[in-house]
RNA sequence: CGGGGCGUGGCUCAGCUUGGUAGAGCGCUUGGUUCGGGACCAAGAGGCCGGAGGUUCAAAUCCUCUCGCCCCGACCA
């Protein structure tokens, strides 16, 4: 083939028409095709669908499982490479864009500074930190050339940690807090949900550093308000839910959890006072038990009873007089949980008191193996079992506790006299319908999608990796941090979620790909030309118009407006052009007609409110 | 990692039980007719039936192994 000496065709830039090129095939990347760089200026643009790269399904792929997951892939914003993997598409990454400038507004007006810090980091760091090994197979870990370890990060904390070591020497520059939206890679066992759950996923998290705890509790609650500001401005209803630190300790900690059927966490929350908590860490109210001084044990034969329900009815007694002790398989041994017989043990808090993590209701071999008897398991009596008793068990006498024998109880159990107690915490799980601890009322459970997640780091970070600062008095200190979290991904889809009916995405203003649909339907002369004029008005006067100029039937046009649903569609056809209108539609509401020289108005003021 | 399901054209799926030249709908191309809710007619293009090995005269179909994807659980700082 002979080399071009040179090329000539128009200069295009989206659908806008730049002028006519002659000169060096150097910009030409294809056939007809120029490339020109130009610096984005954050601004969007128009678009004519005849041009958008995008597609459109009637029908989802069959792995797809939710509505929101559906429609993300039928509107043609994502699509999936390998499990856990997706590539977004122009639709879906406007989306993100959108979402990505609310964030950083919201983590700017409480002070936050934008920062870009790598995903391929030195393994170096994440051993210093502890978490090379504590994270067992979670971390993409690879080499490069010269056999150096490496990570592909998951989360920053030890970045950020050593960005602030090199910069922080004293108190003086503190507090700041950083922030980026990145990339983060987590060998997940088992990603899911479309974008809920991913391999590699977006998130933006955000650092702050303090020099005293009082001032994190200061500064905690400015993050709590911008997280609700955010979601709110992304048109979902986001409940701030009291967490469960985790195995790492720290105080406070908050989920922000949108309420959905195909969510991956279980949120308590009270319709009267507004509490709401993660089920790990849900508190409600417990029935209370009669004064009593406690009365000497006593066994008495149950005859293969061995349920509670069974044992209530035996004693004539309600299941709250009894002792259930659970065991459990843990790491570091067996765990014997002893709780009232009316409550459930909860394993996230179970773990958190016991300080054993991987805990598993143990089988019958297990228990047979450490001389136990199921139905009548005891805390009475045991050896080298960790007895760990729940704050209702220890606060109450007498209870009737399994005997240890095929077919025995014992009555009058007391914590602490009859049988020691290792640790002693709230490992309760709070059930539907128990009264709220603060105000009564009727608790519910609700699956939710955790969307972000602060809390209170604390000194984890700073003092196992030195980042440390001379204080007034010149001693030297490790600096006090919270970290903040939202997945961005996840959030795309739960807003998603939160918008959508049977024909499509509704989306919220503020996040949506395009604010205006312009479709015409069965263009002739006159309707295209009412169209292309529209079409360029409504650029002049800065909206972002996705104008559906292609040649396919109203009923496509139609069907692709609904789907990829943006806030509002003006439709320009023969039937009302003759009477020189045009229909508007909000996607949310009624169509009516208005005046084709009133359109640009009437859609500025939908947008508005 | 345990349990279950599925891999056949871009998408949804049939064919597999009982081996015998690979199918439908949607989408795509071309021409014509339509024209306000995924139009119609006609003619086309497009498939190492996930991969490897085996059985057989013959494998999408039977057997073995493997890879991928989905769901439930475990796990999820």
């Amino acid at each position: 083939m002979p080399a071009l000496q040179a090329l000539s065709g128009w200069l295009r830039f989206g659908d806008q028409q730049l002028g006519w090129y002659h000169g060096p095939p150097s910009l030409c990347i294809g056939t007809g095709v120029f490339c020109i760089l130009i610096r984005d200026t954050g601004g969007f643009l128009a678009m004519r669908m005849s041009q958008l790269f995008f597609r459109t399904y009637r029908e989802a792929p069959s792995e797809a499982e939710s509505d929101a997951y559906k429609l993300v892939v039928r509107a043609g914003l994502a699509r999936q490479i390998a499990s856990g993997i997706f590539t977004f598409m122009p639709l879906g990454w406007r989306v993100m864009r959108r979402i990505e400038e609310i964030i950083r507004q919201e983590m700017e007006a409480i002070g936050g500074q934008e920062v870009h810090m790598p995903v391929l980091q030195p393994a170096e760091l994440w051993q210093e930190s502890g978490r090379y090994d504590a994270i067992a197979s979670e971390l993409f870990r690879l080499k490069d050339r010269n056999k150096r370890d490496f990570v592909l990060a998951m989360t920053h904390e030890e970045a950020v940690t050593e960005m602030a070591r090199g910069i922080v020497n004293s108190y003086r520059q503190l507090p700041f807090m950083v922030f980026q939206i990145q990339t983060k890679e987590r060998d997940e066992p088992r990603p899911r949900g479309g974008l809920m759950r991913l391999r590699e996923f977006t998130m933006k998290d955000a650092y702050s550093f303090h020099d005293t705890n009082e001032d994190l509790d200061r500064y905690y609650p400015l993050v709590v308000q911008a997280y609700l500001n955010i979601f709110k401005r992304c048109g979902l209803n986001v409940v701030a839910a009291d967490a469960d630190p985790g195995m790492m300790g720290g105080n406070d900690s908050h989920e922000f959890i949108q309420v959905s059927e195909v969510g991956e966490d279980q949120v308590v929350t009270c319709p009267g006072c507004g509490y709401a908590a993660n089920l790990e860490a849900a508190v409600g109210k417990l029935m209370v038990l009669p004064q009593e001084e406690p009365k000497p044990m006593e066994a008495v034969a149950t005859p293969d009873i061995k349920s509670i329900t069974d044992l209530a009815e035996f004693f004539k007694m309600g299941p709250e007089r009894f002792l259930k002790t659970m065991v459990f398989s843990g790491q570091n041994g067996l765990v014997a949980a002893a709780i009232r017989g009316d409550l459930e043990v909860n394993l996230a808090k179970l773990a958190r008191v016991s300080g054993q993590g991987d805990l598993q209701l143990a089988d019958e071999d297990t228990l047979i193996k450490a001389g136990l008897v199921q139905g009548f398991v005891s805390p009475v009596g045991l050896k080298n079992i960790t007895i760990i008793a729940d704050t209702s068990v220890t606060e109450s006498f007498n209870f009737v506790a399994g005997g240890n024998k095929v077919d025995t109880h014992i009555k009058n159990v007391v914590a602490g006299r009859d049988f020691r107690v290792h640790h002693t915490g709230d490992i309760a799980e709070v059930a539907e319908g128990q009264s709220c601890a603060a105000c009564g009322q009727p608790l519910r459970i609700d699956r939710g999608i955790e969307l972000g997640h602060t809390f209170k780091l604390g000194l984890k970070y700073s003092a196992t990796m030195g980042a440390t600062f001379q204080d007034k008095d010149g001693a030297s200190r490790p600096i006090v941090m919270g970290c903040y979290g939202i997945g961005l991904d996840r959030l795309l889809q739960s807003v998603v979620d939160g918008n959508h009916d049977a024909s499509g995405i509704i989306w919220p203003a503020e996040v949506a790909p395009y604010e205006v649909a312009l479709v015409s339907l069965n263009p002739d002369d006159q309707v295209s030309a009412a169209a292309e004029k529209l079409y360029n008005d409504l650029k002049e006067d800065g909206f972002d118009a996705l104008y559906d100029d292609r040649a396919e039937s109203a009923g496509v046009k139609l069907k692709d407006a609904d789907l990829i649903g943006l806030p509002v569609r003006i439709v320009v056809s023969p039937k009302t052009l003759k009477e020189g209108q045009v229909e508007i539609k909000p996607r949310n509401g009624e169509f009516y007609r208005v005046a084709l020289a009133e359109a640009i108005q009437s859609v500025s003021g939908l947008l508005k409110n």
